[in-house]
RNA sequence: UGGGCUGUCGCCAAGCGGUAAGGCAACGGACUUUGACUCCGUCACGCGUGGGUUCGAAUCCCGCCAGCCCAG
């Protein structure tokens, strides 16, 4: 007599709307389901005095609600080491060296699916899920997983998830993937949500205000040193606040009274001087990346005619997308790119398939 | 201390008798699971100052002050 076994899923819940969905409906789809949130930062150790960040008391609250409401159990994880260790000193690092980091990719690729999935691997789960907007597909002919747009276009988190590797693939369910946002509010209201209106977007999360410099400074004690803006001839044309509050491309904040709009070229991090430009000067047509992950093949053989994002929320870019060594793409775009940023991820994509991606250098 | 020029929002700058353009910056908001970009909105009851002319002046006249330039 055969015995269905029944599949364990661990359930990422940050306490918005979408990972309360992604609950409720792995619990209907019949998983052996549990709830957890990553407490990741506390507040007055970040230097923030607002609960208004992700992961907060009050979104504990709320996602132990959820699953109270859906009988699912409920548990906190400290992960405050490994958030500090991966994403936070990581984002300070690349500040610290010129770039421009983006957490969120490095929380995926480091706590949601690596650390966590270990945790919930050595507890015996089968699955990780989380309220991601994407979809996970195994090709029978490649035997490999790929990984797809969101149905819907506008909520699409692809880009945030291409270091997302075989076997992470294999373990994780997005079971938002094909759905709208308005229909997983839609669920949520109907099922009496706490957080069925709660507000989507919080910027950097453990930066409440906004102000990732002063976020910085507060964090590592250290204060970066004023130093001169310059324009691409070499001419003085002010006094910067310091090289961690410029990336590239960057407009607000320079406190420039010149007749047109200047924006942040590049930064000289040798000699403390941030190079502005006018718009115009801002657009490279190639790019190299590194610390690459591949995710419809195991490599690409020979340049290929991809589209490429640069930034989350960039429409996609025609490009030819050659692999110079095990862990370098080289990008070519049709048209020159605005503001590539190094530190920055570009994204490639076949049609709705994430090829892959990798950290721009 | 003779001559000339200039003085409008934090910066630049229109206006030249009819009731304060615009750009930059700043601030606020929208967008957004990153930084940016972008978009929308706000931003001089007052034009160095004191008088005068006029129905009406930033705009004309006079004095003063400040800055710049040329002379000495």
């Amino acid at each position: 007599m055969a015995l269905i076994m029944v599949k364990k899923a661990l359930i990422a819940m940050s306490g918005g709307v979408d990972s309360s969905v992604a609950a409720y409906l792995i619990k209907q789809m019949g998983y052996d389901s549990t709830g957890i949130t990553l407490k990741l930062f506390d507040n007055d150790e970040i230097g923030e005095k607002k609960e208004k960040t992700c992961c907060s008391l009050d979104d504990i609250d709320d996602a132990r609600n959820v699953c109270l409401k859906i009988g699912i159990p409920y548990y906190v994880y400290n992960f405050k080491d490994s958030f500090k260790e991966n994403v936070i000193s990581r984002f300070i690092d690349a500040y610290e060296n010129g770039t421009t980091p983006n957490p969120c990719i490095d929380c995926n690729r480091f706590i949601k699916f690596e650390k966590l999935m270990r945790r919930a691997e050595e507890l015996d789960f089968d699955y990780v899920v989380t309220g991601h907007y994407a979809i996970i597909e195994y090709d029978e002919n490649s035997k490999r997983y790929l990984l797809k747009k969101s149905t819907d276009a506008t909520k699409d988190q692809s880009y945030v998830l291409y270091s997302l590797t075989q076997k992470q693939l294999a373990k994780t369910l997005f079971p938002l993937g094909n759905m709208t946002k308005e229909n997983v509010r839609k669920i949520a209201e109907e099922l009496g949500f706490i957080n069925a209106r709660k507000h989507d977007s919080q910027d950097i999360c453990f930066v409440s205000d906004g102000d990732y410099a002063k976020f910085i400074e507060q964090y590592t004690g250290r204060t970066y040193p004023h130093g001169k803006f310059v324009d691409e001839s070499g001419n003085i044309l002010g006094e910067h606040k310091g090289i961690i509050r410029y990336t590239i491309g960057q407009r607000k904040g320079l406190g420039l009274a010149l007749p047109h709009p200047m924006y942040v070229k590049e930064k000289d991090l040798e000699n403390n001087k941030v190079i502005l430009c006018e718009n115009g000067g801002l657009f490279s047509k190639e790019l190299y990346a590194t610390d690459i992950n591949l995710i419809s093949y195991e490599r690409i053989e020979s340049p290929i005619k991809i589209k490429a994002r640069v930034r989350y929320n960039q429409p996609e870019q025609s490009a030819v997308a050659e692999q110079i060594d095990e862990n370098t793409i080289h990008i070519v775009f049709d048209k020159p790119q605005r503001a590539i940023s190094k530190g920055q991820a570009v994204v490639l994509y076949d049609g709705d398939y994430v090829v892959g991606g990798g950290t721009i250098i």
